[in-house]
DNA sequence: TTACACTTGACAGCTTATTGTCATATTGTT
DNA sequence: AACAATATGACAATAAGCTGTCAAGTGTAA
């Protein structure tokens, strides 16, 4: 039992404090950049995970790092949308897939164009090498949690 | 409006997913560490934001990035527990400052001690320069949002 | 001093995530 | 074929964040 902590697990603590900050303007950023369109962060993602496959919602959650219980009830507010529909699920009888509709499809292409000019604009002048870094960085940590 | 992204909008989007996905280990993580001191990783941030001085619940949310809302509600939580009680603020009537009873400090220690373990663990090997570039990244995007 | 803007806390309601429990479907083993 | 383990969805309860609105306290400028 120590009672300070190594050099790089001082910056590891550091991360993690910025790391929620950075979770919460994220969220922020996506709820605004899908507002206009009825969206929200949470259901923009669910919408992009069955973007170029329909999957049962505990697959998806596997996708997003969420549980089964989360995607689940989002999957249920996108239905009530009209953004996705359930079909039944040749594999599985009560696994049914999630699948976008028409309109949902339409919608999510919209925001993504949004998304890119978006990204575009915050990521302009950020080296692309020190992003990978970062995620290669992140990638590492997370496989120890 | 693009059709496609730069490349380092390309890695900033790839970094946002990675960002989620870390963000929901390091909650469960905390969540883990504290269970058994009674605490969750809610509770133990707004511990450790009024170790150093007792502040007002508005001053706490502006530290953590939150809304006063939110941490009013887990300061009420904190003070239903005994571990935080309100005290009258010389330079403010309504603002009362929250600060940590004894009860508050003893589990506040126990539960840095863990993480103190937890971390070096984690991080270990990891190369402390890799994690403070992108504390540094994440930073500068941070700014951008 | 008065008027106005800003800050703060309280209260209400909503969103998004969690865990726990259960029944049912699928898969693997013997 | 039977059984056990695992996966899945449904339902309920809880945690932790958000916005909106209001009243009260504080600070500033006319």
């Amino acid at each position: 039992m120590h009672i300070s902590r190594t050099p790089s697990a001082e910056a590891f603590t550091q991360l993690i404090l910025e790391t929620f900050r950075f979770n919460g303007r994220l969220l922020a950023a996506g709820d605004q950049l899908t507002k206009e369109l009825g969206l929200t962060s949470a259901l923009w993602q669910v919408l992009g995970t069955i973007d170029e496959e329909p999957l049962p919602v505990a697959q998806i959650a596997r996708n997003m790092g969420l549980t089964r219980q989360s995607v689940r009830r989002t999957a249920y507010v996108l239905k009530n949308k009209g953004f996705v529909e359930f079909h039944d699920n040749p594999n599985h009888q009560r696994a049914k897939l999630v699948k976008l509709t028409k309109q949902g499809r339409s919608v999510l292409e919209q925001v993504t164009r949004l998304q890119i000019d978006w990204s575009d604009r915050v990521s302009k002048g950020i080296d692309e090498k020190k992003l990978k870094a970062a995620i290669q960085t992140i990638n590492d940590l997370l496989e120890r949690l």
